[in-house]
DNA sequence: TTGAAAGCGCTAACAC
DNA sequence: GTGTTAGCGCTTTCAA
């Protein structure tokens, strides 16, 4: 242990108590004393142990980020190091985004990474005394573990309808229904749908409702034989169009659940020299700074990373702080970006 | 707070020590009060307080990962946040690799973002009274304030000379030549080269160095007209090419020191209807998943994000055991990748 | 084999 | 306005 405010006392030949009050600005201290304190701080290079401080009762002033299903579960392996399921940017760009605001409103952030079992997660809030939780992608099985945990939790990106949550997201479904009605409004009929795994209370689950809804709006047909669930993934979107490809050949259209798989679904396309948007018209969910840089740019519905990770750490911290939040659910714009993936029918 | 050891001490009817005993295999304790007591910290949820453990003087196993330049530093005004320079992957893939290892091996990773000051670094680390730090991509400023520090570091991408520290990395120098020179090998001699900024110490200038290495082996000179260095982004990448394609009209090849950048050229290149590699080759450097995905896709030195937190992890770990370790730099293979992006002349 | 008690660094109630 | 002190939850020495 480094100096403690023992030291600090003793150099500024004051007691510890003094010490505390001057640096935490309480009780009532004369210009005079709080100068010599500060003086001594400064001298010794004193830090407050927050271990210590924590102890007394006071807060954590830390805020743990949960990524449940970041990455593969058998990454533990060296070897299978080629295959690490690395790619998607939203993870990295909504921890900057968190990590941000509550750097600058005081509070540290603890990582908490995919290899933690949901039994794990509530050990580590009692053992750290977190002072509040984000989860993105809550799995329902990790939040039914949750319920009974007493601190604020913010979920980004869960449609759980548990109330003991407060949530940050966008409207799915009806990002799900601008994009496939964008292909119908350019007349599309055979459509084809990419998307991860639909998990109950999961985004892409509202997605396909979407996807759904436009098509039945035109009373066109849901068809099996137009519908992949893949990895969410480049390489969940190379495999994916292959497939749907194979199984209808009148095709002329994909929508594509997130901007990761759509880079698979590009580098398939261009093997087998279907060309976009000429033979295949392609919207895609994102709206990744790298879409606009594919050839051809790529139409995609537009959600701000960064806003929900900024949006979820302002409703924390203020739940944290005990301020009455009106909202439980907080719903973030989305809208559809046009460019050069698709094309009139 | 919650179950303490003194309430396991009453369930189980003993002391808090032999509570204590018994959490940490300390001491002998008969079978049948360690079963009395594992019972009552079953039934009653317990959980050890880490802060209270840490005053004690154990260790307080967090582990920080510092990212100093991870994203724009004006991110926190919101209405930048279009501009947000996040995309770059390298980081959210490396802190994925360095969160699963701590956590295996009982750690928490303590994130500290790009907001926070040099010498605010050493006010956390007091504070939390963390056991080592990784830091990714140092620059000299940071690392001359954290000589004095007594925990172990361990950085990634640096070449600082100080001693105090550990190093993870590659031969960035070797990278940028064996690029340049699969260039020249194909007949090219006027190569372009797109760098991020040329810090003291860090690894544009090495592959720099690599570079130039490989033009001088040939005799070729070094043409300032064919070098820019920009911000190691697509957008930097983008108007990067742009401007050496003005200022050098004989450009046949470029080597683009990032995977990130080489989006941005691409893009550029397709706007201006170039070909690669028809009109132009490219190499570039990192081997990000989605380069094998692009169109044509692209050669590039390949390195292991994986292994390169990894192995960070893993030294960093051994340090923080007091293990003697007896290499301070580890020096991580790369290779060539060659794809579609280049073409013999 | 188990327990009593000191003490880690700090805050806050209370006394002066 | 400043100091004394109890106590946060835990580990560990020492005694029994």
């Amino acid at each position: 242990m480094g100096v403690t405010i023992k030291d600090v006392a003793k150099e500024a030949k004051v007691s510890i108590a003094t010490v505390s009050y001057v640096i935490n600005n309480k009780g009532n201290v004369t210009d005079e004393t709080q100068e010599k304190v500060l003086k001594a701080v400064k001298k010794l290079g004193y830090q407050p142990n927050l271990s210590a401080r924590n102890l007394v009762g006071q807060k954590s002033n830390l805020i743990g980020v949960l990524i449940p299903n970041w990455g593969n579960a058998d990454r533990l392996s060296e070897s299978s190091h080629d295959n690490f399921n690395f790619d998607n940017p939203f993870y990295g760009n909504i921890l900057n985004s968190i990590e941000t605001l509550s750097t600058k409103e005081g509070y540290s952030i603890l990582l908490i990474g995919s290899t933690i079992t949901a039994d794990k997660v509530k050990n580590v809030i009692l053992q750290r005394d977190l002072d509040g939780l984000i989860i993105i992608g809550a799995l329902p099985k990790l939040i039914d573990n949750l319920s009974e945990i007493k601190i604020p939790i913010v979920l980004i990106d869960s449609y759980t309808k548990q109330e003991e949550f407060y949530k940050v997201g966008i409207d799915d479904e009806y990002g799900g229904y601008i994009a496939t009605k964008h292909l119908l409004d350019l007349g599309h009929k055979e459509i084809g749908l990419i998307s991860g795994e639909l998990i109950e209370d999961g985004v892409d689950m509202e997605r396909f409702k979407g996807y759904k809804k436009a098509l039945l709006e035109r009373n066109l047909p849901i068809k099996e034989e137009n519908i992949c669930n893949v990895g969410v993934s480049m390489e969940g979107g190379y495999y994916g169009i292959e497939k749907l490809l194979k199984q209808n050949q009148q095709l002329t259209a994909i929508f594509s659940t997130a901007d990761i798989m759509s880079m698979g679904i590009y580098k398939k396309l261009n093997e087998l020299k279907y060309k976009i948007p000429e033979d295949i018209s392609i919207v895609s969910f994102d709206n990744f700074p790298y879409t606009e840089f594919l050839h051809p740019s790529l139409s995609t519905v537009s959600q701000s990373v960064f806003l929900k990770g900024r949006r979820a750490t302002e409703l924390l911290i203020d739940l944290i702080a005990g301020d009455r939040v009106d909202k439980q659910t907080l719903t973030l714009p989305i809208k559809l970006i046009k460019r050069d993936s698709v094309k009139r029918l």
